[in-house]
DNA sequence: GCGCAACTGCTAATGCGATATCATTTGCAA
DNA sequence: TTGCAAATGATATCGCATTAGCAGTTGCGC
């Protein structure tokens, strides 16, 4: 009674996620996972990706400028860093919002929240520092 | 020399954001200023609503959950409200969210942040409370 | 009123993320 | 090993928001 397996494909993506930590596109997934299996399809990551969210071990995210992304799950209440010179989204840990019943007015009936910082990560800065002009991609 | 025309569909998308004080998805544009210029089309709610963002006058914004939406313009720092059961989103005004340096680990750069607040509007509260069990639908 | 460029409405087309289909492959229990 | 259902890979297809093309309309300066 098989009714799940562990194939190749899976374990790798469960890999690109436990290597790169931070939250990751469907396009980034398949890339990084062609790194290790090279046939890698993108359908197969849409079913991968479905599945570990079923499973609990993905959590999807919708972000307003990238789309969806999934990241792992159980890694508490937190939010995100965008940054706009490299497109990659970071982990905010902590959240720094007050009280949900203070930021809304009475009558509203807040259930969730979600916080999006947009800005330059220490690696894009370090790279513009150095020299202007230039589209920083270190890391 | 007439650049630019003041259109009757023009005149009615900015009287749909005015009647509703509440950021709008296209469809919602469309909807209701058909009430005003019953031919109106999508690809005019398009082309205007590009307009009056260039002009200034709306501003677009990306939600996680509902896509585009158009505010109008000069309302200054806002956040925004949405409620899951009527889908429509409210202004939040102010900014319950510390100071941006504090949010982010030594090294990122914060410039913009955006908060998305989820939950219940009143009509939709009141209306949950009156008859259980029901989509709720007042306002 | 006239003329004309800006604009509209209609429709087809585009872009793209996500899904469906299906023959082939593969993990895994017996 | 072997059997077989689950999973893959390649491709076609969908769904949807948005855009393009174009004939016909209209705001507005004259």
């Amino acid at each position: 009674m098989s009714a799940q397996r562990n194939t190749l494909q899976k374990k790798a993506i469960q890999g690109v996620f436990r290597q790169h930590d931070r939250p990751l596109r469907v396009g980034e997934v398949l890339e990084y996972g062609r790194l290790e299996v090279a046939s890698l399809n993108s359908a197969t990551v849409y079913r991968n990706l479905d599945r570990l969210v079923k499973e609990g071990w993905l959590t999807r995210i919708n972000h307003p400028e990238l789309g969806t992304l999934h990241e792992k799950s159980g890694q508490g209440h937190h939010h995100h860093f965008y940054c706009r010179s490299c497109d990659k989204l970071f982990y905010l840990s902590g959240c720094c919002l007050q009280e949900d019943a203070a930021c809304v007015p009475e009558g509203f009936v807040p259930e969730h929240h979600e916080v999006f910082v947009q800005g330059v990560c220490p690696s894009c800065n370090d790279a513009d520092s150095e020299d202007e002009g230039q589209k920083g991609s270190a890391g």
